[in-house]
RNA sequence: GGGCCCGUGGUCUAGGGGUAAUGACGCUGCCCUUACAAGGCAGAGGUCCUGAGUUCAAAUCUCAGCGGGCCCA
């Protein structure tokens, strides 16, 4: 766990707390500035996420900006340097002039955008009149061609002539390719240096002139002439005007089209040609892909996220940001024959703005220019297993936890945290960073949209934590699919809040009787049956956690403490507990609670450590829960009686209940006729239900037994008989057959047996007597 | 335009070839039961988006379509 707290966002924090400029105020009083907003940024959300429970080795926690990650950022990219995987160039880059920095493709998000396509009118060398429909007329400056469809037959004639930029005046050639769409405007594109990534393409294929018209702040430069210095906006409008003036704008439509747009500030992006540095990536993309076989993905599907990001990336990765806060990047230039000058491993971390070369450079030159960008924030963040790890440093834990064993995050930065680090960990490692990568969904606000600040539709956890605690508000958070969205709501959270009372009260009951703990007992049926039955919940459980499905483990757990234990065990001998002697229920409940304690530890660590504290910390050697051992079967036999005395004492419930009767009214006389020896179970019986007089007896009441329904067991018969499954079906569910199968015998040609029946529904009815039947898979109960 | 995910009672959600579709909230009725009325018991409420196909059997698999979301052009 750490904090990524370099780069665009602090900055633009600063920017807008302090309404600062960095013009003003200078380099070190900004980032000093930075610096502070960092530490105040790593207080409050460790503040949260202690808050929230989570479970952090704060001693390997990082933060990007510190010295130890400086240096490895460092390492990192004189290893690049020296392996050749580092490129300066002097490219079309992904400028955003809101932060006046280059960025990479992975920090584009789309935006819908009102516009107008305008018509422009262009005129042929030889003086006949072109239509070009354009939505960025402000680069009208910057027109080095105009392109056609090569078989469009409107435009055929014009390829290899000349046509006149409107305003400006450049004569620019018309040219033919096939990316363009005949069916969007005219059918005729202008291409600018540059409008768009197509432009990019078209002025690198045809060797197009370079016409930059916008500054680094967007605004525009000399070469737009009058237009100079004014903003984007403000040009499109003053060149709009001025060529309607001229009667030179034949159309305009309203369009919503999508832009690209920095994710930081959601300014729309443009394309300038600055010295970038580059990792290049771009021609190893199959050692990528094939990085992503040997990793473990959570959900599987997120695999394929990542590796169509992948195939469809276009750039390289762009880690120059003309940004001041941020880790700079290792290295000089030599003034004199211009070389790259890097620094010593054991000198770093560097500020090549502030320290120099130990040596001169090998040209003899001791003058040196140091570069004063910095680098992309992700270039550190992507080397956070090998930072936890203290790689290349005397402590190293290489070799304990590196590859990592998981690296969760959320599935919106598959394409920069998640591939960086895959990108790092091969060039450095040669390995992949972690063996298993949990991918998480988000929590939406309560229309189920994605939180925004500018939206103003974000739940702050610590407000719902106020509200509801925060194991609600975890409990909430792992309802859902591992992968899956999921969008806020109170009752929802409420729900978890009233788990945490349900635990809370039942503990309380168990701890009123619990003076000791009881190490063994001989186990009486009922005990025997709850113990079982969690020893198949922890086997689920462990095996969902295996798989990251928390969601599932969670509905397991939830639903059995609640149903099985409370509802069921716990209204059932609650009378031996009370009768204080019986050390058969007391040894369960005891482990029971403990087991159910140590399941639900990790969604609600907060009331399971205290109700661990308040009853077993005096009994167990553990200091917490969270520091003992995950529950190990106990490998109880399961209890068939167990089973069906809570079957009964159900039913006797539902009688109860559809008598408008209390739960705890008396019952006089009960008979109940079953196959088997219901002896055991007896006393539990009487004393839940409130029974005076209870008998059992074998065979069957003197009633009318009438076969409503018989369910077939297709699980079995279906694959045995395949496509004579309705026949045999037919068979199974004539009542006379069904009751012969059901009294042991083995009927018809196709040998058809109890185990081809599922189960058969009946109807009971007492002729004349007076007398309640209420009836169950192997027992009928007679009620007077 | 392409890729991926999703579509399940009023709302949110689980399941993901076997005939009884999970749970929560809400709704209705009953029950103050010595842990819990922030509870218990019971009940109503569903074309499992639509259509076709595969299969003895489809909410589940396949294809097509519709709708929503994310990512990429």
């Amino acid at each position: 766990m750490g904090f990524d707290d370099n780069g665009l966002p602090t900055d633009r924090l600063v920017e807008q707390k302090y309404k600062v400029d960095i013009e003003e105020i200078g380099r070190e009083k900004y980032v000093k500035l930075c610096l502070k907003e960092t530490e105040l940024g790593a207080k409050k959300y460790r503040n949260i996420w202690t808050r929230l429970g989570i479970s952090v080795d704060w001693s390997l926690s990082y933060s990007t900006i510190n010295k130890h990650c400086q240096r490895l950022a460092q390492i990192s990219f004189i290893e690049l340097y020296k392996m050749g995987k580092l490129e300066r160039k002097k490219e079309p880059v992904i400028w955003c002039p809101h932060c006046r920095t280059a960025i990479a493709q992975a920090e584009l998000e789309d935006k819908e955008e009102d516009t107008f396509l305008n018509t422009i009118l262009f005129k042929t060398e030889d003086g006949k009149d072109l239509h070009i429909a354009t939505t960025r007329p402000e680069l009208l400056a910057s027109c080095v061609s105009v392109v056609v469809h090569p078989f469009d037959e409107r435009y055929k004639y014009l390829i290899g002539k000349y046509a006149v930029v409107p305003i400006f005046g450049n004569r620019v050639k018309i040219i033919s390719d096939h990316r363009v769409d005949r069916e969007f405007g005219t059918g005729i594109v202008m291409i600018c240096t540059f409008g768009d990534r197509t432009d990019i393409e078209w002025w690198k294929d045809y060797d197009l002139d370079l016409i930059i018209s916008i500054n680094k702040d967007g605004t525009l430069n000399e070469k737009a002439g009058k237009f100079r210095d004014m903003g984007l906006e403000e040009a499109r409008k003053a060149i709009l005007d001025e060529l309607e003036s001229k009667k030179l704008v034949t159309k305009k439509e309203k369009l919503r089209h999508a832009v690209n747009a920095h994710e930081r500030c959601g300014t729309s992006v443009e394309y300038l040609v600055e010295d970038q540095w580059f990792v290049k990536v771009l021609d190893l993309k199959g050692i990528w892909i094939n990085q992503a076989d040997k990793m473990n993905w959570y959900p599987a599907f997120m695999k394929k996220r990542y590796i169509s990001w992948v195939e469809n990336l276009r750039w390289d990765w762009c880690i120059s940001r003309q940004r001041y806060y941020g880790v700079p990047f290792p290295l000089w230039y030599c003034k004199k024959c211009r070389d790259v000058v890097l620094p010593e491993k054991e000198d770093l971390p560097v500020d090549p703005l502030k320290d120099n070369p130990k040596k001169p450079c090998a040209c003899g030159s001791n003058e040196f220019i140091p570069e004063k960008d910095v680098m992309d924030t992700w270039f550190t963040s992507s080397l956070t297993p090998q930072i936890i790890a203290r790689w290349e440093s005397e402590d190293s834990l290489m070799e304990k936890i590196y590859p990592n064993s998981l690296r969760p995050q959320a599935h919106d930065i598959i394409r920069t945290w998640l591939f960086y680090t895959v990108v790092k960990s091969y060039f450095h490692n040669k390995s992949v960073p972690w063996q298993d990568i949990m991918l998480s969904g988000f929590g939406l606000d309560e229309e189920g949209k994605a939180m925004h600040k500018s939206k103003g539709n974000v739940i702050l956890p610590l407000d719902v934590v106020k509200k509801y605690s925060a194991d609600a508000v975890r409990w909430w958070s792992s309802s859902v699919k591992l992968g899956e969205d999921l969008p806020y709501s109170d009752k929802d959270v409420v729900a978890g809040h009233r788990l945490c009372i349900k635990l809370w009260n039942a503990s309380r009951l168990i701890s009123s009787h619990l003076d000791e703990k009881i190490e063994s007992s001989d186990l009486k049926e009922i005990d025997r049956w709850i113990l079982n039955k969690i020893d198949s919940i922890i086997e689920k459980v462990t095996e969902y956690l295996d798989e990251y499905e928390y969601s599932k483990a969670r509905a397991l757990i939830e639903s059995s403490f609640w149903h099985d234990f409370c509802d069921n065990y716990l209204e059932i001998v609650k009378y031996r507990l009370y009768e204080k002697k019986d050390r058969s229920s007391r040894y369960t409940v005891y482990k029971a609670l403990l087991t159910y304690l140590k399941l639900f530890a990790i969604y609600i660590p907060h009331i399971t450590e205290e109700i661990y504290q308040n009853i077993f910390r005096k009994f167990e050697e553990h200091e917490s829960i969270h520091v003992s051992p995950w529950p190990e079967k106990l490998g109880i036999k399961e209890s068939n009686l167990g089973e069906t005395c809570v079957s009964i004492i159900a039913s006797l419930r539902k009688w109860k209940s559809d008598r408008g009767m209390a739960l705890n009214a008396g019952i006089k006389d009960v008979i109940i006729f079953s196959s088997k020896d219901l002896g055991p179970i007896k006393i539990d019986i009487m004393r839940a239900m409130n029974v005076e007089n209870l008998e059992f007896k074998k065979g069957k009441p003197e009633i009318e037994e009438k076969i409503l329904k018989v369910v077939p067991n297709y699980k079995v018969i279906g694959p045995l008989f395949g496509d004579r499954t309705k026949e045999v079906v037919k068979i199974i569910q004539d009542p006379e057959i069904a009751k012969r199968i059901e009294s042991g015998e083995t009927v018809t040609e196709y040998r058809l047996s109890k185990e081809h029946i599922s189960r058969i529904e009946k109807e009971y009815r007492a002729e004349g007597r007076k007398v309640d039947i209420v009836a169950g898979k192997d027992y009928i109960i007679e009620i007077f």
